[in-house]
DNA sequence: CGATTCCCCTGATAGC
DNA sequence: TGCTATCAGGGGAATC
C-alpha cells in the first residue's frame, strides 16, 4: 500500500486541499489544515504501525490512519466510487488523491514532524514486528511481564505496534495460542511459535494486498486477497482447516476472538 | 495495572 | 416491499 503511493506521489506537489469530513481531524484545525497544507511538496511516504505517514517539505508531517475502512484512491474514477472521499489532493500530476473512509473512523493528524511524532498516538508506539529489529527476545521481554489475556496484548498498540483484530486471530491460530492465555504465562516454546506466525502472517498480509474485510483497496481501487485465506477470523460454527472442530467465537476486551478450541488450549 | 464500556459512523442484516 | 432496530469494527477515553 506505502510502495503504491509511493510510486504514485512521491515528488508531487499538492496543488489543491478539499475536505469531505473535517472530524476525522484530530488536534488541527480545518482551517490551519486547508492553508498549510496546499502548496507542500510529498517528500516521503511510510508505514509507521498501521498509519500512513507522507512527509511534507517544510518540515510538516501528514499521519493518515485509515481504521478499517479507509483507504487511497488515486486516478480518475467515478463520482459514485468517491462518494465517501474524506479528503482530496489535486497534485500537479493532474491527477487527484482520495483517502476515502465509509465509517468516518479514521484519524487524521497534520502539523510540523516534531508535533505529530511527539503526539502520544505515536511517540507511545511499542516495536513493529516487521522491523529488523525485532526479535524474539525483545517479544519476550515485552510479554513477560503482562498479566493480560495474549489477544488483547497483541492488539495493545504500546505493547507490539502494527498488529489488528483480524492479524491477531490469524497469529494466534498459527501459533496455536489460546487467546484468553495470560500473556506473562507462555512458555518459551510458545513465545517463539508467536514470534513466528507474527512476522509471517504480517508478511502475508502485506503480500496479499490486505484482506479486504470491509474496505480495504488499493490505490486503483482492487480488493486485496487476504480475506479469503484466513483461517478463523469471521468463521465461527465453521470447520478448522486443521482438526475440523467447530471455530468459535467469544469476545475480549470488548473485540470479537475467533479460534479452534481444540487446536488452541489454554 | 487490567478489564469493561462507551463512542465515533454507516452499510449490512435481521425482524416485523 | 419497506421500514426500524441492531450490530460490527479500530482504538482511544473514561470508568470501574
Amino acid at each position: 500500500m506505502v510502495g503504491d503511493l509511493r510510486k504514485k506521489v512521491l515528488g508531487r506537489r499538492i496543488k489543491a486541499v478539499r475536505l469531505g469530513a473535517p472530524k476525522i481531524l484530530r488536534g488541527v484545525s480545518p482551517a490551519y489544515f486547508q492553508k498549510n497544507l496546499s502548496g507542500r511538496k510529498i517528500l516521503a511516504v511510510r508505514r509507521v504501525a498501521k498509519n500512513i505517514f507522507f512527509e511534507l517539505s517544510g518540515g510538516y508531517l501528514l499521519a493518515v490512519h485509515p481504521k478499517m475502512t479507509g483507504h487511497f484512491l488515486y486516478g480518475r474514477f467515478s463520482p459514485s466510487a468517491v462518494k465517501h472521499a474524506r479528503l482530496e489532493f489535486d497534485l500537479d500530476s493532474g491527477l487527484t488523491l482520495y483517502f476515502n473512509d465509509v465509517r468516518k473512523f479514521a484519524r487524521v493528524m497534520f502539523g510540523s514532524a516534531e508535533k505529530i511524532k511527539n503526539a502520544k498516538e505515536f511517540s507511545l508506539l511499542g516495536p513493529d514486528p516487521l522491523d529488523k529489529n525485532f526479535t524474539l527476545s525483545i517479544l519476550s521481554g515485552l510479554l513477560k511481564s503482562k498479566k493480560g489475556r495474549i489477544k488483547s496484548v497483541l492488539l495493545d498498540q504500546k505493547v507490539i505496534a502494527g498488529i489488528g483484530n483480524i492479524y491477531a486471530d490469524e497469529i494466534l491460530f498459527s501459533a496455536k495460542i489460546h487467546p484468553l492465555t495470560p500473556a506473562y504465562r507462555l512458555a518459551p516454546a510458545e513465545l517463539k511459535r508467536i514470534f513466528e506466525a507474527t512476522k509471517k502472517i504480517l508478511k502475508k498480509a502485506v503480500a496479499l494486498r490486505g484482506s479486504s474485510l470491509s474496505d480495504f483497496f488499493d490505490l486503483a481501487g482492487r480488493k486485496g486477497f487476504y480475506g479469503p485465506r484466513r483461517l478463523v477470523y469471521k468463521r465461527p460454527g465453521q470447520p478448522c482447516y486443521r482438526c475440523q472442530t467447530l471455530i468459535k467465537r467469544i469476545r475480549i476486551g470488548g473485540r470479537s476472538a475467533h479460534f479452534c478450541p481444540k487446536c488452541q488450549r489454554i
